[in-house]
RNA sequence: GGGCGGUUAGCUCAAUUGGGAGAGCACCGGCCUUACAAGCCGGGGGUCACUGGUUCGAGCCCAGUACCGCCCA
């Protein structure tokens, strides 16, 4: 038997570069299951090709890594789909400010040699979060690595395009949409962020067409009036009833327009009458519709007011907002201004506020795609955990709107459609088309805008496995298992995987989706960079390992609750790390004559002891890992490695282990020791990937690799309810003999003798068996079993369930502190008989409640009054002693 | 305006069928005991936001209030 000695103390980072190449390079991350075994797999969610690691990206693949080598080590046919998401406006982004520092730009270049300046950035940099999973430690396959702009994926991409196109799913029209003016496209609804700002309530006068009287309208976007082509008010309003049918002038514009009525108009909102400027407002839009009102464009894309806007053409929106009010209020026109606070759209992007702007661009009509993703959802097919995210999805899928899924960027999918200017036809083809497919005119000019990104991230469950050909993945993964993600991309990402997946494979495109929560900073606060609270993982990797992180994200992780990450805590779980290495050193220091296997014959009540404790915490990790509850096996874990393995088993088995003249009972110790140390790393695997190799690499017997070693199933013969309980006594024992200890300030280094009374015949014949073992636990130089006992006049005592210690103080015990330390148990021992007994005295307790609960009270009760009545007669022993 | 979640020890958070509240860090006392001072032993600390209800019994179920956060319009 090898028994390679550990260092002092573990240092990860040799470790985890170590065994994270030898992994992959023994292909243990690729899909190969014991014979029969079920396919597990998990997609991963693309991060950006422009993306570095952050704390969402280490809690999001922990959690999948987790999973993962779970079901890899339950020999289950395991795939972890990594790769990469081409981020469309992103990425443009990142490469046009690099082209700005070389004092040129991509309308300079031409987009052709702009998109080969992308996929030269991406084969640069594109790598890099890669290699940051990897020091995740994520268990990705990565020989089968994808990305969105790939050959493989694009061509999912025209196959579900010209499918939806032919369809009539997606068309072309134009509609008001949201537009940033700093990165020059369209967004869809989802990407236009609605933040609270502080701004004003607008009070203009629209006189009448003689110059007597006015209308007056509220508006937050002043800006916007040139472009009005009515005025809306209720027709139940009173107000205004005389304005009805009635032509206004547009101040500023000179214009003509009439006052139409809508019961659309709030009657409480601003004057009660609303300025409708069709181009540039979504609801006005639909009010413009339907009174055939003419759509004027004020503002363009640029942001600054277009050549419709008069003498404001030219000027920045904003600055256009100024000069309109001082304007008007020079004109008398501006009644008031109030301040007001109202939702802005956001570019999700770059942050500027967005422009509701009229504009032609490429729709879906996802309406009919999510009543079936709902209805997945609502009959099982694809659960969502936690739950209460069901209502959210349910929520926006009845109330979706058509997605804008035209960009007018140049990094991304180019639609596929050709415009022919002989007849006006669009051929819309899989394959790119010599001539128009109406007049076969070859002059034809594709479509110059690309895909919002998310459209191709939404075929991500089966364009990775090969779609739309028929591959061996594809039939044995999909339906995927399980999906991991954050609520933020629920709409954006699962929401349209959902519709893609039950429309193009016909089924749902996973079983569960779990979602997990955010990562904020210690005070609760979301992590960003303006804050500068921002806690960067690499550098806690760096700093405690990788194992003590991702231990820490776990623990942390409970269901639908965010995570308040503070360097502190992940200190605190480094030391769990290290103690696990310290009890695996001390272990393999007494390792070196083992025998493997679990002993034949009897073993010790410290052996089946902590078998039994062992049986019950594999039970716990395999049901809490199955279930998404991370956290319970973490805690789990963690409590039962540290109290229980390391506080009480390695105590106690050493003096066998010291035991040199009794061979078999050291090499038994011996093998329940490394039989339990070896499952413990077993079950930490998934957790913490690195340290457990480590160790189980130096264990003797070990395999090729914990990555590819059984799982522990939960022995359940090992699990005894009595040893528990004679275990449970025998520590009762030993902490009140610590417990006197310290309290009456015995040196560590004096061993005193002690007695032990038991009033239990059968704790004390096990108390009498374990003497040795209590000695040693509690430092003592000799301990007494009695069941009746003439209780000593110079030792301090104590009291446990089953009976009572006195530890042996002659020349130093203190009768006056120990009857004050006596007196203080008695307080406590009072108030816990008080409780209960008033509760045993309530009829309608005893009558109504369950037997067993009753029974259960009576037996406490029972044995708090043992102990009051030991403690009295041990305070009376000391008054009189004192007395004398 | 609509919806969702939170409020538990000094701090950050656990507690799945309602049966006398736990962890990490911090705190107090004692220890360099031959795996570990990143440690060991012992200890203190909570009207589980508030009010009311259901129940023999509520951190947990129900109603309301306050404060905080998120999503959607």
């Amino acid at each position: 038997m090898s028994t390679a000695e550990l260092d002092k103390s573990y240092d990860p980072h040799a470790v985890e570069q170590k065994w994270y190449k030898i992994w992959e390079d023994k292909g243990f991350f690729k899909p190969a299951g014991r014979d029969g075994a079920d396919p597990y797999c998990i997609v991963i969610p693309p991060p950006n090709v422009t993306g570095s690691l952050h704390m969402g990206h280490a809690l999001n693949n922990t959690l999948q890594d987790i999973l993962i080598r779970f079901k890899r080590m339950q020999g289950c046919t395991t795939l972890w789909q990594c790769g990469t998401d081409h981020a469309g406006i992103a990425t443009q982004n990142v490469v046009e400010r690099n082209l700005a520092r070389e004092s040129t730009s991509r309308f300079d270049l031409g987009r052709e040699n702009f998109v080969e300046r992308v996929w030269q950035w991406r084969a640069q940099y594109g790598g890099i979060i890669v290699n940051q999973l990897k020091k995740l430690g994520a268990s990705c396959d990565w020989s089968r690595e994808r990305f969105t702009m790939d050959e493989g994926c694009s061509r999912a991409v025209r196959e579900v395009f010209v499918t939806l196109y032919e369809e009539g799913l997606i068309y072309r029209g134009e509609k008001l949409i949201n537009w940033c003016p700093r990165c020059h496209t369209a967004l869809s609804d989802l990407e236009a962020e609605h933040e609270e700002i502080q701004g004003n309530l607008y009070y203009i006068r629209y006189p009448g067409p003689d110059g007597s009287g006015h209308l007056c309208v509220a508006t937050t976007r002043p800006e916007t009036m040139l472009g009005d082509t009515a005025i809306a008010i209720n027709p139940d309003d009173d107000r205004h009833r005389a304005w009805q049918g009635k032509r206004v002038v547009l101040p500023l514009m000179n214009r003509e327009i009439p006052v139409i009525a809508d019961s659309y108009v709030a009657l409480d909102f601003g004057t009660g009458a609303l300025k409708i400027t069709p181009a540039h407002d979504p609801n006005d839009f639909e009010i413009g519709r339907k009174y055939g009102l003419a759509t004027i464009k004020v503002i363009d894309n640029d942001g600054r007011m277009s050549a419709e806007a008069g003498a404001y053409t030219g000027l920045d929106r904003f600055e256009a907002r100024k000069k309109i009010v001082a304007d008007l209020e020079a004109l008398g026109l501006l009644e008031k201004i109030e301040p007001h606070t109202h939702a802005v759209g956001h570019c999700y992007r770059c942050k500027s506020i967005v422009e509701p702007n009229l504009s032609l661009q490429w729709f879906v009509n996802v309406k009919p795609l999510a009543e079936k993703a709902i209805e997945a959802v609502k009959d099982g097919r694809t659960r969502i955990i936690p739950s209460s995210w069901e209502k959210t999805y349910f929520e926006w899928m009845n109330n979706i709107r058509d997605w804008c899924i035209s960009r007018q960027i140049w990094w991304g999918h180019r639609i596929p459609a050709w415009y022919c200017p002989q007849c006006d036809h669009i051929t819309v083809a899989k394959h790119d088309p010599e001539a128009c497919a109406a007049c076969g005119s070859p002059d034809i000019t594709q479509e110059s805008d690309v895909l919002d990104t998310w459209f191709s991230s939404a075929l991500w469950p089966f364009s990775t496995l090969g779609w739309p050909d028929r591959t061996p993945e594809l039939a044995s993964f999909y339906p995927t298992s399980c999906l991991v993600t954050g609520f933020d991309i629920l709409f954006f990402w699962v929401a349209r995987m959902m519709m893609m997946g039950l429309k193009f494979m016909g089924d749902v495109p996973f079983r569960d989706v779990y979602i997990h929560a955010l990562v904020r900073d210690a005070h609760g606060h979301k992590m960003s960079k303006s804050k500068g609270n921002v806690i960067d993982p690499l550098v806690i990797i760096e700093k405690f390992g990788t194992d003590s992180f991702r231990f820490t994200l776990t623990a942390m992780a409970a269901q639908g609750r965010d995570i308040s990450l503070s360097e502190e805590r992940i200190e605190g779980y480094r030391h769990f790390v290290n103690k696990l290495w310290n009890a695996s050193r001390f272990a393999l220091m007494h390792g070196e004559d083992l025998k493997p296997g679990l002993p034949a014959g009897d073993l010790e009540l410290k052996d089946r002891w902590i078998l039994s404790r062992l049986g019950s915490v594999t039970a716990q990790v395999n049901d809490a890992i199955e279930n998404y509850r991370f956290n319970e096996a973490a805690n789990s874990l963690y409590q039962f490695v540290w109290r229980e393995f390391c506080d009480w088993y390695l105590e106690m088995a050493k003096p066998s282990l010291y035991d040199r003249d009794n061979a078999a009972r050291r090499s038994a110790t011996q093998q329940v020791l490394f039989h339990v140390l070896k499952t413990i790393t077993e079950l930490l695997h998934p957790i913490m990937p690195f340290v457990t190799e480590e160790i189980w690499q130096k264990l003797p017997g070990a395999g090729e690799s914990i990555v590819t070693a059984r799982f522990p199933q939960p022995d359940t013969t090992h699990i005894q309810a009595d040893v528990e309980a004679s275990m449970e006594h025998l520590i009762q024992f030993v902490t009140a003999v610590r417990t006197i200890r310290a309290e009456m300030n015995v040196p560590p280094s004096a061993r005193p003798a002690a007695d032990l009374l038991c009033h239990d015949a059968g704790v004390e014949e096990m108390l009498q068996r374990h003497t040795d073992l209590i000695c040693s636990l509690a430092g003592l130089a000799r301990a007494g079993v009695h069941s009746a006992f003439l209780r000593s006049t110079t030792a301090a005592a104590g009291v446990v369930d089953t009976g009572e210690v006195f530890v042996e103080l002659e020349g130093i015990i203190d009768f006056d502190e120990e009857r004050k330390r006596l007196e203080r148990e008695a307080v406590k021992l009072k108030k816990d008989i008080d409780f209960i007994s008033g509760k045993l005295g309530n009829a309608k307790f005893v009558d109504n409640a369950p037997a067993d609960i009753v029974q259960k009270e009576r037996e406490k009760l029972a044995v708090l009054e043992g102990k009051q009545s030991k403690m009295h007669e041990n305070i009376a022993r000391i008054a009189s002693l004192r007395a004398s």
